[in-house]
RNA sequence: CGCGGGGUAGAGCAGUUGGCAGCUCGGCGGGCCCAUAACCCGCAGGUCACAGGUUCGAGUCCUGUCCCCGCAACCA
């Protein structure tokens, strides 16, 4: 975040590329939602914001799944990547730009890095010794083996070393280990970058960048018999999108990537191997990698095996998109691991959305059309130190990328406004005292503004029903301290009544 | 002794630098009638896994023990 509000700064977020053997599902969108709000809130404090997200289409694993299939790779890809552009489309993601490895935008980047790592000496050659079935047509790991032999094929896999490429890992360690100790490069949590620092202790080898056995993938411009790494291929991803080349604008403009953010499984690759890769290359290293937990479904691990993946399309068919996004932050605090009970999303619907956000807006909006024929009766500050604390809670918990408490914070306004009510009791003041029910409604119509400007980069579209009943709809135009700054809305101007925002969920029980 | 995370109210989780155990949901009891059978207040419920230790004081720091879960096989 910016320190100075009054400066424009630039935010480039990414996600990982999502891999195509997959269909998109929960774990996915969880990342794609969070990325999703923090760009949409840098976007209301004026950041200019790079979101990006993609898919991830090399590999023989591709390659064997369109076979299966009986399409070619490519074929194959276009429809499972194009499954998670709808996906993202449902979920209301505001990505600026989705990448895929297979075009040729990143086809021509990925070149231009590995000839300019190979120009730095980062790139050697090298064998790669393993275990190769030919049936497979790829290398087996020892644990994969079942006495010995393929598990497939029910044969010993040949012990062969192929010729590879490899990056320097060791040589950039030190300087990497110093920076992440510095905190020069951000790991978030700070558990996560305990465990990154026990990695140096344990030290590391050198990884290929290369496979000679791969057919579906970037060949290496100095040696066309070998296709790029998966890793390298999928991390380069992040510098692609920005046309990587010399006089690349987008690249002067966006790079360093401010944030990275992924899931736990994948943060080795995002802190050592990308940041080594990037001083390789001599570029500036992501100023932020935030790792967050995984999470159990109803207190089992979701694995394939046991089949308990769930398609984000379902759950927006039961609960709509906002909701949907809304409940997966709010299970628990972002970063670390938690459980995720289903049962409870109906539940939580009910608590937080219809009787929290939705039945507040109602009470309030039905109130001024009540009492003041829909028209914004007054103007009062009764309100503004209580919001005041909120944006602040609701501000630094976006700084720090807590989404979880960002949320909490808007919980506790609604709570704040509900008291309001209750105290104030609007419905006797109308009987007694009309001065001060104007300046009361005022006050629950200001923290109505408040509360969708918060809920916007949560929830996008309950927060422009809320801003457009007020006929606040454009904000855009509007800095944040013009637009968190008490009193936006003015006397003698009217309010409409909203829509249910979320209808109540009759309990299934 | 592989590495790491964790065991706090019926459920899911917070507890920052040690200072009176909190939040949400659920349960029970009251209040209110503007609102989506919504809202507000109160109550019950915990030996903070266990055993030692440091301290005026430990959920928090130290030592040990037990249990659960990740990482080496798909997977955010």
């Amino acid at each position: 975040m910016a320190l100075n509000d009054d400066i424009m700064a630039k935010f480039y977020i990414t996600t990982p590329i999502y891999y195509v053997n997959d269909k998109p599902h929960i774990g996915h969108a969880y990342t794609t939602i969070a990325a999703d709000v923090l760009a949409r809130y840098h976007r209301l404090i004026g950041d200019e914001v790079l979101f990006l997200t993609g898919t991830d289409e090399h590999g023989s694993k591709i390659a064997e799944s369109a076979k299966k299939a009986e399409m070619t790779p490519q074929e194959f890809c276009d429809q499972t990547s194009a499954k998670f552009s709808l996906a993202w489309d449902e979920l209301d993601i505001s990505n600026d730009d989705f990448i895929r490895t297979t075009e040729q935008r990143h086809i021509t980047g990925v070149k231009n890095i590995l000839n300019k790592l190979k120009e730095s000496g980062a790139i050697y050659e090298g064998e790669y010794k393993g275990l190769y079935c030919v049936g497979c047509e790829r290398f087996l790991t020892e644990k994969e083996l079942i006495d010995g032999k393929c598990p497939i094929h029910k044969t010993e896999p040949q012990q062969i070393s192929e010729k590879n490429y490899f990056f320097n890992l060791k040589k950039f360690l030190p300087r990497l280990e110093k920076m992440i100790d510095q905190n020069e490069i951000k790991i978030l949590p700070d558990n996560r970058r305990k465990e990154v620092l026990g990695l140096f202790k344990q030290g590391m080898d050198d990884f290929s960048v290369s496979r000679e056995s791969v057919k579906w993938g970037i060949p290496l411009p100095f040696d066309e018999n070998q296709v790029a790494y998966v890793w390298v291929d999928a991390l380069s991803n992040y510098l692609t999108a920005l046309d990587y080349s010399e006089g690349s604008e987008k690249l002067k403009k966006f790079w360093p990537a401010d944030l990275h953010l992924m899931a736990k499984d994948i943060l080795k690759f995002h802190a050592l191997y990308w940041p080594a890769m990037l001083m390789a290359l001599g570029e500036e290293l992501p100023k932020t990698i935030f790792a967050h937990g995984f999470f159990m479904i109803d207190g089992e691990k979701m694995s394939k095996s046991l089949g308990n993946f769930i398609d984000p399309h379902d759950l927006v068919a039961e609960f709509g998109s906002d909701a949907v996004r809304y409940l997966l932050l709010s299970q628990f605090p972002f970063g670390v691991d938690g459980d995720v009970k289903l049962g409870n999303f109906a539940i939580q619907y009910n608590s937080d959305l219809a009787n929290g956000i939705g039945n507040l807006t109602s009470r309030v909006l039905a109130m001024v059309e009540k009492y003041f024929n829909g028209v914004v009766p007054a103007e009062d500050g009764g309100l503004s130190g209580e919001v005041g604390d909120i944006w602040s809670d609701y501000q630094k918990a976006m700084a720090e990328f807590r989404v979880d408490l960002a949320i909490e914070a808007i919980r506790k306004l609604i709570s704040i406004a509900d008291g309001y009510v209750d105290v104030n009791k609007p419905w006797e003041l109308a009987k007694s005292d009309q001065e001060k029910l104007a300046k009361v409604i005022y006050n629950l119509l200001e923290v109505l503004r408040h509360l969708a400007l918060m809920l916007y980069p949560v929830m996008p579209e309950c927060s422009q029903k809320i801003l457009s009943a007020l006929g606040k709809s454009d904000f855009t135009s509007l800095t944040i301290e013009e637009l968190k700054k008490w009193g936006g809305l003015v006397a003698g101007s009217s309010v409409a009544k909203s829509e249910q925002l979320f209808p109540r969920l009759v309990k299934a029980e």
